[in-house]
DNA sequence: CACGTCGATGTAAACGTTTACATGGCTTGC
DNA sequence: GCAAGCCATGTAAACGTTTACATCGACGTG
């Protein structure tokens, strides 16, 4: 105050913009006087730059609690070093454990993670790609054919897909019409499936082989009648009822049923009543996953018959609860976290390469607990033949 | 080919920069015969446009197939539209759900989330906070005592805390301070906590309420032993207990145990197992949450109890499960989502306003299913006086 | 010793927006 | 009929980086 000409006064106060307030590399440059584009060198780890300048630098970025922006970087070079995730929710089981498995891989690779959630509706879906097309994202992750396509067709981004559990897709799948196909043409039907989970970038669950797991796990206890009951009219359903009916007629089981239900507990709880309720009833039951096994659980308890003693029962999923249900729950564990990390390492290469790495279809991993064991009057002998 | 001058072509290849490939205002500009300045203002809905530029501008953006690119408008504007989300994981039942309210909230206001997990490490937790801010995100939510004091110091960021069930908060709990508290300091001791919870910008569960109400339910049901059994040495343990106790105490129950216990199934099993083989044992119990509620059914089971005839327990949280267990768990549900909402909406509410909005604790709701009951050789006369 | 080379650094343009200020043309009031 | 003012639009700077190209000195070679 005490000097200052009422002129400059005026001209102090003329700012031309809003200033960010944030340390800029200019203000390196002029702490450790060098050019502003010395410091980005020195800063990035530019191999022409002397180390001891270098070290000048270094030490007035510290000094001045210098962090870059990002902003402005992304502007600059092009590359935003985030991903999008495009998924129906991550509020449930099945989604939050995929997107830790994506967000670990992210970090590991140097890049942040943009959330956006399509609650399954359409219009929002793309309203979500165009905001992370808008933000830049470098690439995506997302979960269900018809954004991948979209994403895939208007923008030239790379991408992977996600497939796991129930969610995965809506509705293209085609349980009634597996259900019903003659046994000679379900290999036929299974190859043209599998090839496309196998596309390029598409990470997901091995529908197919967790059923198979869940019913050679029977078949060794010695059970010959079994049934399968599903959920919904999803391809993942669909998938499962095909590896149940293959692996069935694989292993020459009797007779071998499958019981369509809505994904609604009481849904499954009513058919898997149905199915227990028949003279020939089946001795074991593959669940499309633990709810449904759950709701098949109950279903033999109103029945009054006991599992596993009676009844077995195996799920797919293994919900965080299994263990701790009564019975504990015998499934087939879905890696979810791994699946996620699959398909951001996949989108990461894809990135990289510009060629999208092949596509992976994880195989669970079967648990036994307690919902299982061998149909009443087996003789465990029987068994070792 | 056909007419070009060597010269011509020697030139044409010399780009002086990797081009994006996308649609800037300024080809808009050229289509619509206005300078950029005008696109500008008319895509941002700027009032001094002639109607007619606007329509010509939308049309040649829409024809173009324009996506405004947020990292120029980042740059330019200093607000990215994005926000922050640094919580202890994504991927666990509590968390997933508190994201999904976020997320809802932050769509309806415009921004987006970039996601950051600390999995409760404190050096990647100011490694993800270091990032974020490099970032720009406008504000935070975030969940830690440790972070958020960092952030607000270090960052002059909107931020806000939220606060949910078992992760949020490590270790500054005091369970055994509570359980042997006198109880003509309970009260004060209760007072302290809650205005800490409700400090400016924190969301959280009402830990206390959510006991009480579990309490009431219990000495409605004609209860009049009860137990509480809770997990590890947290913040919301001991905020329960307190709740447990002040509530047991006013409505005059014999005697309260306390049980406390880790947060491992195996633990509370085992803590549930000495309280209910004790001859004075309790006929109703409280559970620090739904998971500790399953181990203490579990010990029922295993000391041959019958639930709820014998045994009443009510869980706290409702998780996704708790409708389908064997009995199905009565329980008092944490709103998750909307705490997640909630914190969104605060921290927009500081970002449009500077100051951060009041912080609150959400009450729980109970919900009565078929793990409580009258205790034993209770007459329901009995409770109508 | 002159010349080409290479290594370290500086200069300035470019990325795609927004926005303060400038500039005309048209209305309006006298 | 003319000045004042407003309205629609244009001009250009600014946001904070990165990077192609220029520069400048030191060094080794013939």
């Amino acid at each position: 105050m005490t000097g200052s000409s009422p002129d400059r006064a005026g001209r102090a106060t003329r700012r031309k913009r809003r200033p960010s307030g944030a340390v800029t590399i200019k203000e390196i440059a002029a702490l450790s006087q060098v050019s502003s584009a010395t410091v980005t060198r020195a800063l990035q780890g530019h191999p022409r730059v002397r180390p001891e300048t270098r070290a000048r630098v270094e030490r007035a970025a510290e000094a001045l609690g210098y962090r870059p922006n990002h902003a402005a970087r992304t502007l600059a070079t092009g590359a935003s070093k985030t991903i999008g995730l495009l998924l129906p929710s991550t509020g449930d089981r099945y989604w939050g454990e995929v997107v830790e498995g994506i967000e670990d891989a992210a970090d590991d690779a140097g890049y942040s993670v943009l959330l956006a959630t399509s609650h399954g509706d359409a219009a929002r879906s793309r309203r979500m790609l165009d905001l992370l097309l808008s933000k830049r994202v470098d690439g995506m992750v997302i979960a269900a054919r018809r954004e991948v396509e979209e994403a895939l067709t208007h923008a030239e981004l790379p991408v992977a897909l996600v497939r796991v559990g129930p969610d995965a897709e809506l509705d293209d799948g085609d349980v009634e019409a597996v259900r019903t196909l003659p046994d000679d043409r379900l290999a036929g039907w299974l190859e043209g499936r599998r090839l496309g989970d196998l596309a390029p970038g598409v990470i997901g669950f091995d529908d197919v082989s967790a059923a198979t797991l869940a019913v050679e796990h029977l078949v060794g206890l010695g059970h010959r009648r079994l049934a399968f009951v599903g959920a919904g009219n999803r391809r993942s359903a669909a998938l499962r009822v095909a590896g149940f009916r293959q692996s069935t007629g694989r292993a020459g089981v009797e007779s071998a049923a499958v019981v369509a239900s809505s994904d609604r507990l009481a849904d499954s709880h009513a058919a898997a009543l149905d199915l227990l309720g028949a003279p020939e009833r089946p001795t074991g039951i593959v669940a499309y996953d633990d709810m449904v096994a759950l709701g098949a659980i109950r279903a033999a308890r109103t029945l009054g018959l006991r599992v596993p003693e009676q009844v077995s029962v195996v799920g797919i999923d293994d919900i965080d609860v299994a263990a701790f249900l009564e019975p504990p729950l015998t499934t087939v564990r879905q890696p979810k976290r791994e699946i996620g990390r699959l398909a951001a390492i996949a989108l990461f290469e894809a990135l990289g390469s510009g060629t999208p790495s092949p596509g992976r279809a994880l195989r669970g991993e079967l648990i036994v607990r307690g919902s299982t064991a061998p149909p009443p009057g087996h003789d465990a002998a029987d068994e070792a033949r």
